[in-house]
DNA sequence: CCAAAGGACGAACGGTGTTCGTTGACGAAC
DNA sequence: GTTCGTCAACGAACACCGTTCGTCCTTTGG
């Protein structure tokens, strides 16, 4: 259509060479998906979308991946290979084992929700695999039963996938605006207050402490919780004054 | 087009009265939608499939719902509101707030994934709230911490609503054939134990427990690590051998 | 009795995941 | 060296999705 690409190819240049026709492949996809998902979120990584960025069209993914869902699949699988896993040591299991969930969540909220994968299939890839060994290995140190120990990497899976749900609706609201963010919890305090409090007595008397705190400190609230009654599985004796103390 | 509806009404019928045109309404709609999200679960509930229940277009709703996020919001408030609520007992306080939280996720599941909703943003119904009042009141008459109050009822939420939706998910592939649920628990298992055992010792030796119990059970276990913990921040003494004892 | 108001609705826009049929380049066999 | 089969690449299409626009037509208020 245009002049410049209705120019015949240079004589000096081997025609149909360019950057050699087969350069599609698994890993290239993956890592532009990664891409789109660490910039837009996984509700940007379509398959268009994806093609696009390596200027393509979506029939070429097919190739070399069954369908989207197998996409995300390998797409959070290299997310879970980024979770540091501490060196197990006997004597620190639980801050090992609280540190190992925190860092997960963590890093899950790296890449936007990503984490909304989890709660539609419980992750299979070896690096998800690697985290469900070393998370079992800790917890089976520390003396927990077997069965809570192979109850407890589903369980708290579930908590620290649906937190980093959380954080991450929090976090783009964050950064699409710091003043929408504070926007979106005045309206919100001032919905709370708006309540009759003939007929929301304990909420509208607890409003200021249900908008006080982190989403990390409300996720490690409820994190000690279940650390604490694994530990007290354990046959371990509860801890001083516990978490969240007034 | 056809004869029958080219021919002209029959001169003893009123000739646009029909059903009387202003029929929709927001309940309504509702309605309609709460019987497609029983039959086909939250992925059926669209703005098309909801009018075609209606008979008529999707463009009709707008005039009665924002958009869909709202008539999803409706959809879960009216969930919520079909969850039992006791009431509250101080002495039996523990053993109600457990009873609470089965019953929603219990609720929930009776309503496919609609758990799914809790997880992109808090609900605010009436239904709702009406839920975490109670919640909090039976909290609070237990003693628990303030604070602790304030932030269980966002963290448990999580996890009952995390909990919903992997049962959702195990339920929808129970009801499209029964062989197909034992096909995948068998084939999960079949990759379980091919798995390396040199790598993942622990996850190999503990396979017969993590394919042992239902979601409901893997649910009331951490549910129980919860409740124990908040008992433990209201200065109750821990129960005996407590849950999942061999 | 007429005019304003607003619900109903068909059509269209721009997206989505996926499939189909064709094209064209490569490697192996002859 | 030529032919042939295989398979990645790809454009087009299908069946959906949420939402908006403009128009019709009924209902209601004056």
């Amino acid at each position: 259509m245009s002049p410049v690409t209705d120019m015949p190819e240079p004589p000096w240049r081997t025609p149909r060479k360019e950057v050699s026709r087969r350069s599609l492949s698994r890993e290239a996809i993956v890592e532009a998906a990664m891409g789109v998902l660490r910039k837009e979120g996984i509700d940007g990584v379509s398959m268009r979308r994806v093609a696009t960025e390596l200027s393509t069209g979506a029939a070429s993914l097919y190739a070399h991946v069954a369908n989207k869902e197998e996409l995300v699949e390998l797409l959070f699988d290299e997310v879970a290979g980024e979770i540091p896993l501490p060196e197990p040591d006997p004597a620190r299991w639980r801050e090992q084992v609280t540190q190992l969930w925190l860092d997960s969540r963590e890093t899950m909220l790296r890449y936007r929700d990503i984490a909304r994968f989890c709660l539609g299939g419980i992750p299979l890839g070896p690096n998800s695999m690697r985290l469900a060994e070393r998370t079992m290995a800790l917890l089976r140190l520390g003396r927990v039963p077997d069965q809570a120990v192979a109850w407890s990497v589903d369980v708290v899976g579930l908590y620290v996938a649906a937190s980093a749900v959380e954080g991450s609706i929090d976090a783009r609201r964050r950064e699409q605006g710091e003043d929408l963010d504070t926007y979106y919890q005045q309206s919100l305090r001032q919905y709370f207050s708006a309540l009759p409090p003939d007929r929301f007595p304990v909420f509208v008397s607890l409003i200021p402490m249900m908008t006080t705190g982190t989403d990390a400190e409300r996720f490690r609230f409820g994190l000690e919780l279940l650390v604490g009654g694994l530990a007290a599985l354990a046959g371990e004796p509860p801890t001083g004054p516990s978490p969240a103390g007034p």
